[in-house]
DNA sequence: TTGTAGGCGTTATCAT
DNA sequence: ATGATAACGCCTACAA
């Protein structure tokens, strides 16, 4: 029976007395293998075998200066988005044996600053952020300790920082542009929160850049801002159905949203797209379950999540400012957008 | 114009230098602030804000001989299910100061261990495994570091580790008795590879346990194993309904494969649950989406992971086995499910 | 090719 | 209450 206080954990010496070498052998077996010489090679190996040695992490981050860990801060995981970009980052950096630190702000930038302080206090060498929107201090006290940093699901490639992302803006004007195509005059979109979120912003901003090139006074456009759950997205709805005139056509900011606003139609006996054209954003597999199907702008995530990953390690390895990189997004035509109904004077 | 060799990063000397103190009343400034005077504090407080001093992990870690630093792997995060529970671990932790350390096996045994030798070599204080199946060789490395270790999503109180779970199996047979309930006698099942995931075995294990307790041929029972996707859920639906005699109830192991299933039925052109009734498991959002609801064991995934956190913690604490925990499932018995056809012959 | 020894940044144990 | 100093485990000149 082994109790607590029997728990040995074995360090370079234990290796290096076990096999009758120096320190320095043993380091250099697991570290440079071709400076040292097959016998003594083979004799170090089999000692850490036996004894189960594995380099200290601190002592190794101490005096390496580098700790071989990526930090990234998502607002959540609860959301298909970030999951699957964030598992196609971690992947990325795996195969390269870098680690992943996940901190999660909860849409909080308050939360955000200090996740990202604990990660610079951990040493990580580099670190993923979503989207621009932070304060000064955090990116100076990141550039101080020379900390590559990428902020990934925005693109704009006039900031000194670097990305790795879309045109949330242009994507949902694109989007908004199909909309218009169909007839509709009176559009309305539920959208996250827009403070303190670039992305969610821009998506307002892009559907609002729409109507004012079809010459409709984007200031009128009714809007409402909600938390990120399907529940959300029905209220949404429910809540701009109510008023009057009746939108014909209601631009989600996000597929869970859309999901929300089309089962809450259901609900109140609306058809879609009949009554009411119901859009999402990001194409995540929800938008292929709900009936009807919904239209959508697609989102490469895990393209973003493994470029994102390349990106950061070229940063680490050769510190000079890459460039960004601005993804393409695909609009998805489905069943939940139609053409607008025949206006009966209302 | 600041250029990389720039890059300072404060140590406790330069702290201590600039506070005109010694490097120890530093360090007790951050770490026991009541030892040290009011006068003295203040000072040193003021060089760390203007230096922008933040203690060196590595350094820290080295000497305290504890990360405060705890790792999870599972098999994705690309999935609502692990990603919920996994975001209630880590708010959990993270409320408590301790960082969470994420890596993902993508459902392969080698890669698991892989990925658990890393976290160990990182020198987590704590380990949070989804599920009891892997190598002895794993568990006594972990215990031989004193590494505490926890099991999640799964729950044998006869295990030795500890566990924060529920029973696969029993509300699998549970559920299974409300379909037999309904008359159904042809079974079928759709399950994510049994191979090296206790989960998924012994849910496939509570059907036909069921089964028998109804006197029906548990070992005729139709099975497909399949990867974790919608798609993959569909796909094994078009199989089983190929089959002579058609199944009239199919259970699959997971909201996602049943979700598939439901959708392949509606583009089969078959009814659900009037041709076949359908059933999931787990409750994500996505059940009460599909149309028809989906029919499903709701299991409590926030729960799990906030208390698997307070029990890791716990653990760490005082090293003494704490005692598994089984959390309560709940059937959700929605539209999906109905009534067996009545038997037309075949 | 291998060994010796100094130092990485912190904390903790002694003194003072 | 504060300061000097010895670890902690590893890597890497430098020497041999």
């Amino acid at each position: 029976m082994q109790t607590e206080s029997d728990k040995i954990v074995p360090t370079i010496a234990d290796v290096a007395r076990h096999a009758q070498v120096s320190t320095a052998t043993v380091s250099r077996c697991l570290n440079t293998p071709d400076l040292v010489q097959e016998k003594t090679r083979q004799k170090v190996l089999e000692a850490v075998e036996e004894l189960g040695y594995t380099p200290n992490f601190g002592a190794r981050a101490l005096v390496a200066r580098r700790t071989n860990t990526i930090g990234a801060v998502i607002p959540t995981m609860e959301n298909a988005i970030f999951a699957r970009g964030l598992q196609a980052f971690q992947e990325t950096l795996n195969a390269r044996g870098v680690t992943l630190l996940v901190a999660s702000s909860q849409y909080r930038p308050d939360l955000e600053e200090e996740q990202i302080r604990t990660l610079i206090a951990r040493g990580v060498d580099g670190i993923l952020l979503i989207g621009y929107r932070r304060s000064e201090a955090i990116y100076r006290a990141l550039e101080r300790r020379g900390i590559a940093t990428l902020v990934a699901w925005a693109c704009d490639p006039a900031s000194p920082v670097p990305a790795v992302g879309f045109d949330n803006g242009k994507a949902m004007a694109a989007l908004t542009r199909a909309v218009l195509a169909r007839g509709h005059r009176r559009l309305a979109v539920i959208s996250a929160q827009t403070e303190g979120n670039d992305r969610a912003s821009e998506r307002v901003a892009g559907v609002r850049l729409a109507m004012r090139e079809a010459g409709l006074d984007a200031a009128a456009l009714p809007l409402v801002e909600t938390v990120y759950s399907i529940d959300a997205g029905g209220a949404a709805l429910s809540d701009l159905m109510a008023r009057s005139p009746r939108p014909t056509a209601v631009l989600c900011g996000n597929d869970v949203l859309a999901v929300g606003a089309i089962r809450q139609a259901r609900r109140m006996g609306l058809g879609v797209p009949g009554d009411v054209s119901i859009t999402g954003f990001d194409d995540i597999e929800l938008a292929t379950v709900i009936e009807p199907e919904l239209t959508t702008v697609h989102v490469p995530h895990r393209e973003m999540g493994t470029r994102a990953a390349l990106a950061l390690l070229e940063m680490i390895g050769k510190p000079h400012a890459v460039g960004s990189v601005a993804l393409e997004t695909r609009l998805c035509l489905r069943a939940s957008l139609g053409p607008a109904p025949a206006d009966r004077g209302q």
